[in-house]
DNA sequence: GAGTGGTCTAGACCACGCA
DNA sequence: GCGTGGTCTAGACCACTCT
């Protein structure tokens, strides 16, 4: 009566053994992994084998590979989260550079449709952070973001924040943040977004809800922005 | 001093000349390509380089494989074009299948914008389709789709067009679209978008500006739509 | 030159779809 | 049972990086 897989490739187990110790912090970012030979001897499998795992791997960008050095782990450096997950853009195609300000954290129970978001019991601890986002000095999203704090103990005490949040996740918690699902729609603009943005009441702006997932398929981090739209577009390519 | 490339894998050079074979129309859409083995045979090349080709062509959802079957090039139902590109969604994570209604087509002079958007030169004639889309029969954007008449010639004749154009595109005109890109941003409902989608005026839409990209790498459609989000939201999964 | 990932090959065997 | 794509292996050689 059991439904299982019933077949697995054996590239597809290295390759979730791999993730687990990655998640593990066996290897941590920035660090390299063992060559594709060690691996494969150390796992008993042809190289060949080690290889399409660990192409899998750099395809789902958790591992980055780099002829005659090496295999690392991938590393959500300032620039490179910003730029994977950020996506407003000037309209003349440059990469806009954001940067935070007038930024609060405090401590306080879930609600229930961050508790459905990320799975979490109605009775969890989290971290809540408010903060303005800046390019070129122009404030242009207001974001909230709502941390388990089973996931991300003492937070707080990194106040104030760094610019790119899932730069910090990595270094100090060992969480890499992977992948995103987000869902965008139009709204207006409100009190408060006409106080942080300054923009009039009643502004469109595009709000972008955001669920993120750490390597191992768990959602670490709900967030909620709301973007003045006037000067930047989100863009994106779909395949 | 040239800067060329000066080193090309083998599979990428197989990936070029299938994809040129099938922007050609050699292999239509739903048809199948010869077995890998037979491929590898005709260009001279070991079955795992072919592989590799074809498998890249798989990633970028040119082919389609089927295990046991065979190799297909990808065919854009009415379904999976559907899906495939809009990406307006329910609330409760089903997905929308949208309809089309009071369209409009006609011919005229390309607008700068447009020319820019398409690389065309400003002398280009092309038309210009005007539809309401419907998702459980309430209208929820307006689109405006611009498409080069060279690119698409005598398109009037096909009047009414269907639910899924690029489903057309690629039936009638051997046009694959593989992939696209979108700048979207929030602005307020206007007379126009007022009278089609019945919002009252200042309402808050999401607006996509699209480019469509054909499998041999041309622009071939610029597309705006306006879509009412206090119903269906825009779902993205990035990685 | 040594070590790494990247390419290319050849061959065996497996899972799947179909007749 | 045959033909297809999918997996796995083993080995040779190439391109890149660093010492």
């Amino acid at each position: 009566m059991d439904s299982a897989p019933q077949y697995r490739p054996l590239y597809s187990q290295v390759y979730e053994a791999l993730i687990k110790r990655i998640a593990n912090g066996e290897w941590k970012a920035g660090q390299s992994l063992p060559s594709e030979q060690a691996l494969a001897a150390q796992l008993g499998v042809s190289q060949g084998t080690v290889r399409k795992a660990l192409d899998a791997l750099a395809l789902d960008k958790v591992i980055d590979r780099r002829q005659g050095k090496g295999t690392f782990v991938a590393e959500l450096t300032q620039e490179r989260s910003l730029f994977r997950f950020f996506r407003l853009t000037r309209a003349d195609e440059q990469r806009a550079v954001p940067t935070s300000g007038d930024e609060s954290i405090r401590r306080r129970k879930i609600r229930s449709p961050e508790a459905r978001a990320l799975a979490l019991p109605e009775t969890a601890e989290v971290f809540e952070i408010v903060r303005t986002r800046f390019v070129d000095e122009q404030p242009i999203a207001v974001e909230r973001i709502v941390l388990p704090e089973s996931v991300f103990p003492r937070l707080d005490a990194h106040s104030p924040l760094p610019n790119a949040l899932y730069a910090l996740y990595q270094r100090e918690y060992g969480i890499n943040i992977v992948s995103t699902h987000e869902k965008l729609r139009a709204d207006l603009a409100r009190r408060d977004d006409e106080r942080r943005l300054g923009v009039p009441l009643g502004t469109p702006l595009l709000q972008v809800e955001r669920v993120a997932y750490s390597v191992d398929g768990k959602r670490v981090e709900w967030r909620l922005s709301r973007c003045d739209t006037s000067h930047l577009v989100y863009d994106i390519t779909l395949t």
